[in-house]
DNA sequence: TCAATAGTGTCTCTTAGACAATATTGA
DNA sequence: TCAATATTGTCTAAGAGACACTATTGA
């Protein structure tokens, strides 16, 4: 461990993304292909890079559009993890982020065929995550349930266009418990009326009913 | 600027420590003795050092207890802000905290006589801070008042024991409305029972019917 | 007794959950 | 027509605000 490590701690920026699968809340994990925890599964992430960084925001973008491949415009801060243990390399800090994937592109992301990289649900992950990872998806997953149970809808999970009920499903998806329709809607019509809005004329179709097809409104943001 | 610094950015923590003086909310400041922003105030803060510092709550910690003398027990990490612009001296990463401290000790900081040291009303701020402090400073009050505004009871700003008028008014302070006594009481007695002890036998007294004195459930926290 | 604030009781209105009823499609 | 799901309406119970009432002290 240099001098220069000590006087400067490395800094690395983690994001916890997340999206519906198969009403399966899941989170896309990579696998680590260098030293340390080589082969261990990690939250994606790197390290900053002052040079071509504006901000710790902008890091986290890069790492996601050069490591993912995807370019996610509504990433949030969780919070940072710091100190001498986390890191075999030395004093680090990591800045955590939660960022939402619409649930029609999750097949973008393995479309790619980026090596190392894969959605796991999140429910049901057994192994420990490198370096203290699981803690720090720990603590993304709950900033993601407290928002949503605080009536944040977390539209960014959404195709573009989609149905109510869709919406709520999400919602339990990520909550875990399941809602009232009547009641759910009613919260929609009166506290999201300026979030939501109708695209006119257009229905998702099946052996029922047609559903009304919604959008977010322009500049909806989750965060 | 050297190349060092340009590799590993400069780490500072930053707190926002808040208490109530005369029914108003204030924020204790610090004015800068050195360049850069020498003479402007600032929120209490100071550079990590990885050496002696275990991470960067511990380093806040240790910030307040060197420069304010004071040991503040219950500090939150409330975001980061980072970037070449915001600090002359390069690419720097700020944490901000935010910290509690009783109303009746408040007078206990300034009897130290810790040169540059003042509490400032938060309403009535007017002059800008040094970096990007004031941003900081609005962020920490934002989430003082999000938490507040969710039920959560700010029992680290009152004595050790207080009436619950006296956290009626600090909540009020805090959130700047008004709260109604009968709803307020019904909430406590609801939502909090496992948060508030009376202390039998004690009664702050006055020209009045005297009032029972309450304090916090051990191991209670704010944060 | 009076002023002042502590503490309690009750009424009403709002809101949220439960559940029923109606609507519209493809097969 | 039937199954399936969308959408709407209504009843009810719980919770929150408004407000009045009682309690207890020092002066």
């Amino acid at each position: 461990m240099s001098k220069k490590r000590l006087l400067f701690p490395l800094v690395t920026v983690d994001i916890a993304l997340f999206t519906i699968d198969g009403g399966e809340l899941k989170v896309l994990l990579t696998q680590r292909s260098d030293a340390p925890f080589r082969g261990w599964r990690s939250l994606p992430g790197g390290v900053l890079d002052p040079v071509v960084d504006v901000n710790l925001l902008e890091a986290a973008n890069r790492v996601m559009l050069t490591k993912v491949g995807l370019a996610l415009p509504h990433m949030e801060e969780v919070c940072s993890a710091s100190g001498a243990a986390r890191d075999p390399r030395g004093w680090s800090i990591s800045i955590t982020y939660l960022a939402l994937l619409p649930m029609d592109q999750i097949h973008v992301v393995a479309g790619r065929k980026v090596d190392g990289i894969e959605w796991a649900g999140y429910g049901s992950m057994t192994q420990d995550l490198a370096f203290d990872h699981s803690l720090l998806l720990k603590r993304a997953h709950r900033r993601l349930q407290q928002k949503v149970a605080a009536n944040v809808l977390p539209l960014h999970m959404l195709p573009q266009k989609f149905t109510l009920t869709q919406l709520q499903r999400t919602i339990e998806t990520i909550t875990g418990t399941p809602l009232e329709k009547s009641a759910f809607r009613r919260r929609l019509k009166e506290q999201h009326a300026a979030d939501l809005e109708e695209v006119p004329g257009e229905f998702e179709r099946g052996v029922q009913r047609p559903a009304q097809l919604w959008k977010a409104s322009k500049d909806y943001r989750f965060h």
